[in-house]
Parts: C-alpha cells; structure tokens; sequence
DNA sequence: AAGAGTTTGTGAACGCAAGCACAAACTCGA
DNA sequence: TCGAGTTTGTGCTTGCGTTCACAAACTCTT
C-alpha cells in the first residue's frame, strides 16, 4: 500500500539505491537518536552505541546504514554529524515539507500544537476545518480555513503531504479531495481504510489497533482467555 | 521487542493457538470491518466481501482467520455475528481493559476525550499528571490526579494496560514507575526509546516518523534529490 | 614497523510473511 | 440424485527481513 509500482527495471531516481522498507522505516529513530548525540557533543558513536540507544541488534543497523553508502571507519566508528546529514538527506528532510492538516478537532488541535512538526523537517502551512464555528480559531498560530480552501493552498504552498484528522465517515472525501488538489502522501488518524489512485501513499495511525494488539498479548500472559466455544451463537457451525 | 520469550515447546496459553503476530495486528481491521457490517444489518459475507472492505488481499484474510479456527462456510461465507465475535474473543475485547493516561498536556487532553475508546474495548480508569495545574481539571469526565497516585489506582483497578503522553525526557521514567506498579502494556506516543523488563510489552505511536517515511517516498516520486554528496562536513571519508 | 585490538561492511543461513492455485466442502436448481 | 457453480482452507513457492559470523580496514602502543 505504501509502494507505488516501480517502473520495472530502470530505478525510479537515477542514482538513488532502492532502500528496503523496513530500513527506511528505522532511519527517523536513527537520526534522532544522532540529533541527541550531537547535541550532547558527541563527535562519535560506534554501531554498539547507536544500536543500543535506539533499541536494534547492532548488526541491523550497519546493514541498514550500509544501503545509504559506506559513511562509517572501521576501527572508529560513525561521525556523527555526519551521519546525521547523510540519513536526514536520505530521508529528504534537510528542507522543511509544507504540510496541511484537515479535522481541527480533538486530535487535530493537539497536532497543530505539537512543536515536533517543525524540528523534524515539516511545517504546518494550513488547518482546515468543514465547521464554520471552528474557522474564527487562531491555532498555534495558525488560523483555521474553511475546508473548501484546499485546492488554493496546496497550490500556493506546493503541499506535498496532507495529514486527515476527521471522524470516519468523512475521511475518504477528505482524501478524494486531497488527492485532486494534487496531494499524493496521506496521514491518517481517522479509523477507515482509504482507496486512492497508484501514485498516493497513505499512512495510517489507529490508536484503537495499537491498543487492541497490546490487549491481544495481554490476555495471553495472564491466561484470562473466555471460554474457546461458548454459545453456537446464530448459524454456528454445529 | 513486542514478542516475550514463549516457553520453549509448550503454549503460552492451554489451547491457544499462536497467532503470527503480522496476522494479530490486521485482526482488530477485520474486527471494525464486520461491525460495520453487523450495523448494516448484513448476515454473511465472503471473504473477498471483507478482503476488499478492508483492503487486504482475499487469500491473506482466509489465512489469517485459519489461525483461530475453521468459521467459515465452503460456498457461502462467514457469519458477520458469529465470526466478530470470535476474532473479538481471540484478541480479547469481549471485556472492557481499564487503561490509565500519564500525562494529560495537548495529546493527553485529545486521547482522553476520544470516544473510540469504550466502544472497542478499553475504559479509561484515571489520568494523571505531574504538574499540579492540571490537578484540578475534569476532562471528559476524569478528573486529573496527580502521578504519585499511581500505584493505588493500578492496584484498585487491576490496570494492565498503561498510556504515556508526556515529553520525550519524563518517557522513561513514566514507564519505570508503571512498570513498578504493575502495568504490563505500554502504548508510549513520546519520541523516546523505552527500556522495559521481559514481560512487559511496549508499542510506540511516532507521528514524526511517520511524515519522514511519507518524505521519504515523496522525495523519490518527484525526483527531488539533494545532491548526492555536497560537502565533505567535519572528518567526511575523503 | 609490526602486532594487538577495535569496528565496519557484507556474504550466507534462516525464518516469517505474502500470494498463488487448487482440492474439498458447501448450495442450488433440475 | 446429480451436476454446475461458489467459496473456504491450505500446501507450496517466492521474496523480504533478521541475524550470525568473519574478513577487511582502521587505530594505537611499543
Ligand atoms: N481524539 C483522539 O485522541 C483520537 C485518537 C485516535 C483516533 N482518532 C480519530 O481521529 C479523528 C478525529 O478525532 P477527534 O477526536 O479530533 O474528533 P472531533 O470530532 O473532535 O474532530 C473532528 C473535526 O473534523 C471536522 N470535520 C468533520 N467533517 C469534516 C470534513 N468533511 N472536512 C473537514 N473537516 C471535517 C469537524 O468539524 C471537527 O472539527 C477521528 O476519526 C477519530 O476516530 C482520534
Ligand atoms: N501533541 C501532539 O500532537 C503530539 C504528536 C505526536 C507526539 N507527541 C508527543 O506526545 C507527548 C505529549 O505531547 P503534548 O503535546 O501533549 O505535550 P504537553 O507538553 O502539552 O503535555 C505533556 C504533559 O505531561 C505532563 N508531564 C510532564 N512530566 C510528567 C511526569 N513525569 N509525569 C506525569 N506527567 C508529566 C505535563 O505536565 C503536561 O501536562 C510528547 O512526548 C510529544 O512529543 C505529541
């Protein structure tokens, strides 16, 4: 769902080496885990180090910066500052993302007040809301626009990646409207499973799925599994 | 980091099946898909019905549901009813976990008041948070109390399940004190990589990682490419 | 200058997950 | 009762990701 279909046989940027997913998933942790180090003043970190203070097997990570180029001394280890530019490179955050956000509700107050945003290479440029009664807000300091505006300020902005943080029902016109303004990198924190063209990625984060799968071990440590065939119930089996 | 270490030959649980854990984390979609379906008033459906309704491929599905028993019926379907429950029992939703939130700031305040809570399966039980401030508010019916009540209420209420929504640097030191009080599950949305016993399971929401991951494929697509190695910054191999 | 110690980069083995393809098991109509 | 049509459950293949283990490349001490 998050790979859109590579031409086949020639690679999609000419001289960009094809970084496995679950690598490219690790190299945030990694870069922030050098952003801690550099601040700290550290000039240099074995793959020991790095691996221990992000939580991976050490030799995962060499691996994983080994598809970006060989940026590491044998002998010494990884200059940090160094790495760091190459993964934020990698990653395409040394300029900042214009990105808007749609639903200013619960949720999505508390996005446009995150101060993460902005640290980490993206910059809120637009909240929007369908809600009249939400568009009189000032928010972080930015003020909530009517929804209707999207197409206007993708295009101004030249937005990229839209973040959806609107109940379910609407989030799939949400993304229609998206995707025609010219948005092709979805975040979605609404609960429903959203259909878009080749082309669009779409990311998602359910909170709910997150905490269904820690109950999911959870019940199996304790042993508090229910009955395993309780009641035939309506048009069971047997 | 998700998986503790299974007793080598026997089941963690009598009876119990294990579930690849790729297949534990798609469960809870299937799960919401066929209460959509049950709302609607549908009795049966295929497997390529609720493939497509939740955007996995039709073969995957039937796989996945094999791992918790035959509930289908060859040339017709799966009961809606029958089957929501028996995914719901597996993962263990048919009670209500109470769940405690550990800081209640911007996000704290958004998770607090979603109401996708109680109808999937959790209840939260009490938030709390250190600065006393926040002590005397009242969110979505809670009200705040302040952390060092936290021991007591894990007690009183039998809470396994644990949320972290502080800054990065209070992150570790939140999930020791759960720890200690004897919280087995943490769902951690703070940027921070945390340091848990065996036995205890951790998940972590990062927003900021998932946008670079987004940047990251968005980079590709329009062949935006920083150049490939600028400068040789501070101690650069050659 | 040479040997001991350190750390990277990667070939190779292994295990998990995805998807195809088909037999088995069911329904329905004649 | 039989045959055509439908849909499940799963064996098998293929690909991806993780981990081990080690040679290559470096530093430092003597
Ligand atoms: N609040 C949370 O902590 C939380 C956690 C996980 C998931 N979610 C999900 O995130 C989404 C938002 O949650 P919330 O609690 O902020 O809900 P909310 O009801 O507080 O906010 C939703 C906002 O979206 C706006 N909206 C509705 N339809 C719209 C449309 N078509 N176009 C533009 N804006 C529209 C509404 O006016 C409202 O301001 C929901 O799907 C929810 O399930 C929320
Ligand atoms: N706001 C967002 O949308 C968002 C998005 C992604 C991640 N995050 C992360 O979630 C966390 C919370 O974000 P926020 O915006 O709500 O921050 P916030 O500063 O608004 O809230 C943090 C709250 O935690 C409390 N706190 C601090 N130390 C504590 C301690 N030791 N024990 C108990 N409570 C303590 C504070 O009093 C405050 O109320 C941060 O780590 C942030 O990086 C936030």
């Amino acid at each position: 769902m998050t790979e859109s279909t590579p031409a086949p046989g020639e690679p999609r940027v000419p001289g960009a080496r094809e970084i496995p997913e679950a690598t490219v998933a690790r190299l945030p942790v990694y870069l922030r885990a050098l952003t801690a180090l550099a601040d700290a003043g550290t000039a240099t970190c074995s793959s020991e180090e790095l691996a221990s203070s992000t939580g991976v097997n050490s030799a995962k990570l060499r691996k994983d910066l080994s598809y970006l180029g060989s940026y590491g001394t044998r002998g010494v280890g990884y200059d940090v500052a160094y790495l760091r530019y190459q993964i934020a490179r990698q990653i395409g955050v040394t300029q900042d993302w214009p990105v808007v956000i749609v639903g200013i509700g619960n949720l999505g107050h508390a996005l446009a007040n995150y101060s993460g945003f902005r640290s980490r290479g993206f910059r809120v440029v637009a909240l929007l809301d369908a809600d009249p009664d939400r568009q009189d807000e000032v928010v972080a300091g930015v003020d909530v626009r009517p929804f209707r505006d999207l197409d206007r300020i993708v295009r101004e902005h030249g937005v990229a990646i839209g973040v959806i943080a609107t109940p379910a029902v609407a989030a799939q016109n949400v993304a229609d409207r998206m995707v025609t303004a010219g948005i092709t990198s979805i975040l979605n924190f609404a609960p429903a499973v959203l259909a878009v063209p080749d082309g669009v990625d779409v990311r998602k984060v359910d909170l709910s799925i997150e905490l269904q799968i820690l109950a999911y071990h959870e019940q199996r440590k304790t042993g508090a599994a229910t009955d395993p065939d309780p009641l035939a119930v309506q048009g069971g089996v047997a």
